[in-house]
DNA sequence: GCCATGGCGATACGATATAACCTGGGATGA
DNA sequence: TCATCCCAGGTTATATCGTATCGCCATGGC
């Protein structure tokens, strides 16, 4: 998979560039990510890890998750309690609504095959930001996560 | 609290007229849901239901929290692990868009106080439909939950 | 050298959720 | 009447998800 390799690439410039650092232990938990075909659990992923490590235990994997969850570089599933990598990662050449970091998305997650897709649509943002206000209610973060069936699944 | 006898007789009169069972244990956890002034999570609903039952264990929770759930009394909070009312039951004058049952809803959820509101925005679930089927998904449930600051805490 | 910081190994624990098995009661139908 | 079935729910154990805490070591100012 050469694309991961250059996804890790990026994710270490994007670190880099932040002054933070995307350490080996970060760098191979986020490489078992993009490589797992749909979002992986937090116990999938450290059984995983401990045929590179063999000592890793949950705090292991759990704090390499909030890094890269804090680095916006992948995202965590609630409905599912699992984690996919992050589309907009290395997108250098967007600006504007957050992209790389903390950026609004949503998810469509397969029924029949569990793949996930994330996209980023503005009307939803501003639909939900506009609901909320209508109540009153300042907006921040919004947890996106339809469930159905896939174009390949159709 | 009176409403929530009420709130409990609307949904023993709903689950009769769909054929299904409001039991006694069913009965006792919706209240205590109804009675929760937020998300409720299983397990201080299960310390709750000990008072009523002495031998309750997570099962008796969990089978009563999936009949709720089915039949779209109470609604889970997934970003919580919580559970709350559903806003629409026994809203018999209503029809179309699915109320009472699997209806669209959003979630606004304070992080201040821990307050949580379900709404109904047709404009949200239109907006979402809309850029699933234009990734060739076909929506299903979608999972809305908005983290922010109520009109009580601004 | 000294100390602050950050990464991470290691143990333990708490919280959430389900599997597997069994019992009893009411409906159904011979 | 009795066999049969289904369903609610009790009981025990286990899987999964997530944190708290301690301590070691390397790095980098001072
Ligand atoms: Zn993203
Ligand atoms: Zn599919
Ligand atoms: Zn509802
Ligand atoms: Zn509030």
């Amino acid at each position: 998979m050469p694309e991961v390799a250059t996804a890790v690439e990026q994710a270490a410039f994007v670190c880099a560039s932040r002054g933070v650092q995307l350490t080996e232990l970060r760098r191979q938990v986020l490489r078992l990510i993009l490589e797992a075909e749909a979002p992986i659990g937090a116990y999938a992923l450290l059984d995983k890890l401990r045929g590179l490590r063999a000592g890793a235990a949950p705090p292991t994997v759990y704090r390499a998750l909030d890094f890269l969850l804090e680095q916006g570089l992948v995202h965590k599933l609630e409905r599912l309690n699992a984690y996919m990598p992050c589309v907009e990662t290395g997108h250098a050449h967007h600006d504007g609504h957050g992209h790389g970091h903390d950026h609004p998305h949503q998810f469509l997650i397969c029924r029949k095959c569990g793949a996930t897709a994330e996209i980023c649509a503005p009307a939803v943002a501003a639909a939900i930001t506009e609901a909320a206000r209508a109540q009153g209610f300042t907006p921040g973060v919004a947890t996106v996560e339809v469930e159905g069936v896939c174009a390949n699944c159709a």
